[in-house]
DNA sequence: TTAATACCTTGATCTGAATCAAGGGTATCA
DNA sequence: TGATACCCTTGATTCAGATCAAGGTATTAA
């Protein structure tokens, strides 16, 4: 742990600590400098939906700076990582009086409003299938349209993210290899009909 | 349609009427005057997911006017309803220059995020009877926590805002009545026992 | 006020995906 | 590097809730 700029404070993570828990007050704001780390709700019985999955130069934690004090869910690393905590009061001070860095806030908040209306969009309107091929094609999409899509986040993960268990993501690979639209290794997807792809992603069926 | 102010616009809509379209671009926010809206995302077989129902005083359609452009969901009045449209230019002029009018704008899109956060939670991690309970405990709260609640949309609006289907609101009232926990009417709902759905809304199960 | 439209309910059936079970594979950190 | 915890896969079974079907009841707009 070590002061940056008098208040600012970097902090450094272990794979799998814990950052803050849902129901936290919160006083600050986080910057992921490297590593990633997930945000995410667990239910009593220990089930897992990851909410959003941060890299290097993301930040999280606002909502409490900005309204109702508490964390709306959990975040945790998934690598080692080095997190900046910089607390409330320099982080609205710096707000108030900077309008541009204000209106990159609003952009960001927008983002995310916008990245959860496609998450209920899926959970409530989309199965499985189409859920999944959809994260293929963001993935590719985010790696230069690539064809050979690495995976970030390993099934298990994965799974909890687009609503689903281990064994059905494992089964839903299955399915889709065998009707020829991927490929799939250990951590890397081979893309062999994006058109496929696209189709399922939006209403298709498998098989 | 008045024009207020010189630059912004009252629109008059019957109910049923549409505000903007999923996709469409968006060149100004939205103020309810007088009425209720949704906004939601339909899937290419016409199934409904409610995001939001406002009233008046709320605000909506920010989203593509601080990042990307379009809405990333549809509106529709619910009832007759007045809504004042105010441009992008004179929004954005009125946010940078009044900086509690941007801190306010952070903490509306925070609550949003927040209240997505929940809906997501519900939808990935929560079955139909939890879901309803926590519904009637919410409009219990807004009901100065009466124990005889005003339902504000018809069921089958209400089947798309928790995510499932008429048929099964229908059930799961019944159920829920033969389990003691409240009594249904048409256009209003007992509750008998508050601990009991408060139970159910958390982790319960029905029968 | 009366069509017309939307809404609600109940029953029968179907199905996507969860759960339960179990064996083998793969990373990681002490 | 060896142990341990996690990860992945495949099969059998179960289940919550969707869909299909059909009749009755409210609202609303003309």
């Amino acid at each position: 742990m070590k002061i940056l700029s008098g208040i600012a404070v970097r902090l450094t993570f272990k794979r799998g600590d814990m950052i803050f828990q849902d129901g936290d007050k919160g006083n600050g704001i986080y910057i992921v400098e490297t590593g990633k780390i997930k945000v995410f709700k667990l239910s009593l019985d220990g089930r897992e939906q990851i909410l959003h999955i941060f890299g290097p130069g993301h930040t999280f934690g606002e909502v409490p700076v900005f309204q109702g004090k508490s964390f709306p869910a959990s975040s945790m690393t998934l690598e080692p990582s080095d997190i900046i905590f910089l607390p409330r009061d320099r982080f609205v001070e710096l707000i108030t009086t900077t309008p541009a860095l204000s209106m990159n806030m609003l952009a960001d908040l927008s983002r995310r409003l916008r990245a959860f209306t496609i998450q209920i969009e899926a959970l409530s309107l989309k199965e499985v299938p189409a859920r999944l091929a959809a994260y293929i094609l963001t993935l590719s999409k985010e790696q230069k349209n690539s064809t050979r899509v690495r995976l970030p986040i390993s099934k298990a993960q994965l799974s909890n993210l687009i609503g689903t268990t281990p064994e059905t993501i494992s089964r839903m690979f299955k399915k889709m290899g065998d009707a020829g639209l991927i490929q799939v290794q250990t951590k890397t997807i081979d893309i062999l009909d994006k058109e496929g792809l696209i189709e399922l992603s939006e209403s298709g069926r498998l098989q």
